[in-house]
DNA sequence: GACCAGGCACATC
DNA sequence: GATGTGCATGGT
């Protein structure tokens, strides 16, 4: 027989983790390259990250002592593909500096201490919003913040669990009441909805063969 | 050639 | 406090 279950988040998550198995994020090494990435893919596609981050790591700047002393222009001219990259070296530094200030360059070490306070200081920064911040917190520090960003925001539009003005607050709210708080579950989902983003949740006409293809749909979502 | 991509800050109302 | 706009390259 056939017995209905709740759409829930828990069991998106179930049901994502079922049809896509382990994702394995952030795609980055290190501590540090999780906080370069962050900000380098501000409103960019990942692959133009990709190729900004192989270009620091061949400059020796995957270190944030070397981009705190490293010119913004010689650091936006090894950014460039990015995009945004006079804005984005902007960032690093801003980012570069704090870590230097605090924990002499160590990214882990600057992200050692309370959660709240952590994410206080990381959104004073210039160019570290929250999205930014709660990347940084949870990949690089392993904190349990949840990230919200355009493919977690697109997923839970098209399924209804959120209308179009839901503000990034509210949905991260959503996710750390209906999941344990848990740096696992939160690192596993987002990872699990950016996958399912790109692959079934861009246009229409993308629902088929999507693990959440039986789901309800939001006929207003895009 | 338009449009979008894992945002954010700043100006203006 | 809500809304609009600049940032800028690379892929589709």
């Amino acid at each position: 027989m056939v017995t209905s279950r709740r759409y829930t988040l828990g069991l998106m998550f179930e049901t994502l983790q079922r049809a896509c198995g382990p994702q394995r994020w952030w795609p980055a090494d290190t501590p540090t390259e999780v906080a370069v990435g962050a900000v380098l893919t501000q409103n960019t596609s990942w692959k133009s990250v990709e190729t900004a981050v192989a270009a620091m790591k061949a400059a020796g700047l995957l270190d944030f002592r070397r981009v705190d002393a490293i010119s913004e222009s010689d650091l936006a001219d090894v950014i460039r593909p990015t995009g945004t990259y006079r804005v984005k070296a902007k960032r690093l530094k801003a980012l570069a500096r704090w870590v230097c200030r605090r924990a002499g360059g160590s990214i882990e070490r600057a992200l050692e201490g309370e959660l709240s306070e952590l994410r206080r200081q990381l959104l004073t920064i210039r160019g570290i919003g929250p999205e930014t911040a709660d990347a940084i917190l949870l990949y690089a520090g392993r904190h349990p913040t949840f990230v919200v960003d355009a493919y977690t925001r697109r997923v839970l539009r098209r399924h209804a669990f959120i209308g179009a003005d839901a503000d990034y607050k509210a949905i991260q709210a959503r996710f750390e009441t209906a999941l344990p708080r848990s740096v696992e579950v939160f690192n596993e989902f987002h990872a699990l909805l950016v996958e399912i983003g790109k692959r079934h949740c861009r246009t229409r006409a993308r629902c088929e063969g999507c693990p959440l293809e039986s789901w309800p749909h939001d006929s207003t979502a895009a």
